[in-house]
Order: C-alpha cells, then sequence, then structure tokens
DNA sequence: TTCAATTGATTAACGGTGTTTGGAAAACTT
DNA sequence: AAGTTTTCCAAACACCGTTAATCAATTGAA
C-alpha cells in the first residue's frame, strides 16, 4: 500500500511547482507581478490550495530565500572542499556568487528585497551575516588569522564589495554591460584579497 | 487680485503634502504600507484627488526618486564648490550619500528599488549612472586625468563600492551596528581614493 | 441678480490582490 | 455499502490602484 507514499510524492511535487512557478513569473515579468492567484492558475489549482503548502505568500518568499542561501552555502562547502589554498576559496566563492547572481536573479532579488521583491522575515539574512563560522568568514579567518572581529570586519568588507558590484549591475547596467563588469568585478576581488593577505 | 496665485499655492502645498505624507508612512511602516487611499486619508482628500497631482503611484514614486537624485546631485555641487582638492572632495561626497541614506532611508530606497519600494520608470538611475560628465565622474578625473572609458570604469567601481556599504548595512545590519560601518565606510573609501591617485 | 459654465471634490464602481470560511466531491477504510 | 477522511473549490471579505459619473461650489457674463 503506496498509497500514502504516493500521496507524499505529490503533495512534494505541488510544492516545488508553487516555487518553481513563483520563480518563473518573477523571472518573465518581475516580483511585482507574482500573484497567488496568477501561480494557482499555472499549477491548474484553485488560490486556496496554496495555504495547504504555505501559510502565506510571505512564508512562501521566505522559502525562496532560504533555499536560494542554502544553494549558495552548498557551492561555498564545494568549493572549500576542492581547493586548499584560501586565496583560491575566496575568489572561487566570488564566481560563484556571481553567477547565482545571473543565473537566477528573481532568487536573489528576493533574498535582498530588491526591485519590487518584498519579504517581511529578515532574521534570514541576519544570520547570515552576523553567524561567526561561516565558510566564506573560515576562508578569511584561515587567509589571514586575526582576532574574531577583526575576521568578522573583513567578512563584512567582503559582502558590501560583492553585494555593491552585482546590485549595482543587475539594477542600473544595461545588459550589455555585463561582460565588463564581471571581469571588473573580479579585479575588485583579487585585489582585495590580495590586500588583505 | 492674488485669487489664481494662492490656488496656485494651495496646489503646491497639497502636492508637496502627498510626496511627504508617502515618504512618512514608509519610514514608519516600510513601502509596501503605501497605498493611495492611506496617504489620501491623512490629508484628508479622497482617494481620487491625487490623480490630479500624479498620473499614477508610479508617477508618484518616480518624482521621490528624482527629487532623491537632484538633492544628492546638488550636495556634490556644494561640495565641488567648496573644496578644491578632488581627494577631499570625493570623501566628502562619500560622507554626503552615507549621511543622506541614513536621513532620509526611505527615499534611498525608492531610489534603488530597495525593501518594498519599486518604481518602474528606469531611465532616471541609468542616466545617473551613465552620463560621463556629473559631478562625481569629473572629481575621478581630476584626480586622475585618463581616458574617459577609464574614468568611467573607476566611476563605476565607486559606486559599487559606496551602493554595497550603504545597502548592506541598511538592510542586512542591526541598527547598533551603524556607528562602526560608518568608519569602515569611510575608510574603504579613503583607500580607494589612494588607490586611484 | 440671475443664469450658465467652469472648477473642486466626492461617491460608487471595476478589476485585481491576499486570505478565510463552508461545504461539496472524491478517495479511502471498514 | 456505509462511514470516514482527505482533497478541493466557490464565494466572500477587506484592501488595493484607478476611472466614470455626479454633485456642489464658485466664477463670469447677461
Amino acid at each position: 500500500m503506496g498509497i500514502v507514499e504516493r500521496r507524499e510524492r505529490l503533495k512534494h511535487q505541488v510544492r516545488s511547482d508553487i516555487l518553481k512557478t513563483a520563480c518563473e513569473i518573477a523571472r518573465e515579468d518581475g516580483w511585482q507581478a507574482v500573484s497567488i492567484r496568477k501561480i494557482a492558475d499555472i499549477i491548474e489549482y484553485s488560490p486556496p490550495i496554496l495555504y495547504e503548502y504555505f501559510d502565506s505568500k510571505d512564508k512562501l518568499l521566505e522559502t525562496i530565500r532560504i533555499n536560494g542561501f542554502k544553494t549558495l552555502n552548498d557551492a561555498y562547502e564545494h568549493i572549500r572542499n576542492l581547493y586548499r589554498n584560501p586565496e583560491k576559496q575566496l575568489t572561487e566563492v566570488a564566481q560563484a556568487i556571481w553567477n547565482f547572481s545571473t543565473e537566477q536573479p528573481e532568487v536573489f532579488q528576493v533574498m535582498f528585497n530588491q526591485e519590487g521583491a518584498y519579504c517581511q522575515s529578515k532574521q534570514v539574512y541576519q544570520k547570515e551575516m552576523d553567524i561567526t563560522g561561516n565558510p566564506v568568514w573560515e576562508m578569511i579567518a584561515t587567509l589571514r588569522p586575526k582576532a574574531a572581529a577583526s575576521v568578522t570586519k573583513t567578512y563584512y568588507e567582503w559582502w558590501c564589495l560583492t553585494y555593491g558590484f552585482i546590485s549595482i549591475t543587475m539594477t542600473t547596467q544595461p545588459q550589455n554591460a555585463f561582460a565588463q563588469a564581471e571581469t571588473i568585478y573580479m579585479e575588485g576581488v583579487r585585489r582585495f584579497v590580495r590586500g588583505i593577505m
């Protein structure tokens, strides 16, 4: 009697369809165009059904945000296992974030409340930023062993550099400027990493 | 017969009341809480009245955005007239932007579509960024006279640095971290300016 | 002063939004 | 086959941006 399992699988499928559909609408027409009713239309269910998977639209966006941070963290771990040199690790991490932001800009927008995306729950990225001991923080600590506060400061500067380049490029630069922007960003990262060694 | 003038003054007053009220609601409860009806309630008019001052909610936000950029540009000009040394000019400009973003965060949010603020019209900041010849661009050109493309690249890097620090601090840092954040930012700016000389 | 015309402001409505409720239909169990 | 559980949706609520129709007041001309 795999009935329960089949149901479980179906539920999981619908849930991920909802998330995927939300992102597709956002990618096509922006987050301000994403509505519960439109998602329901596309997955061919009635609007109330979505509330059996997410308590609210805000919780739905929070899930996308959390998934985004998880994707990035997985990439960090992968890089840490792949390379021993912290300098190489950091530039690879920078490249990973850049790629993520160009491949899934709509997820990046939800992660940081950009371009019409708005999700109330902030503890997600506040934890993401503050926790001393995340992969990137440790890479910096390995690159230049100092007091925790000093590492945290450098980590903060590193995020500002990365976030600034990506956000400015995403929101204010024409599409054709991306190629140059990427090299300028990566130059900046390498300069930064050399600067803190 | 100052009747026409009185009416003109009243119209101007209502218009600026609308803009002010929008910003006040945004500062209090965030931009997602700003609605035409709520503004109308506060200025004690019916909702349709707002459409005699702004074609749409989007145009209203566009006005706030344009005013924000104008405020910054005026500050740039003021600084350029006050100091001769381009290095001093640039650090003062950086400080001016930082102050602006902490004094009027809700305007900064509209200018760059952050935190639930969303305004369609993008040509505003695209022009703001692209035009070679704006005050900051010229300060950089004076600091290090090179080909226009090179100056534009440095200008782009300068904006990314500034935007990254301010946005990350505004959206991901707890309120109490602001004091440190400002000094870290200004250190970063000075290092950047020294780096390009 | 009366009447017409312009203006100022509002009420009511339309289509859209997130969300909740009540109940019907389907699926499963016994 | 009857009873129980689950799945699902139509309808409604309150709010949103926006528009059309209308009412009241003021103005200018007769």
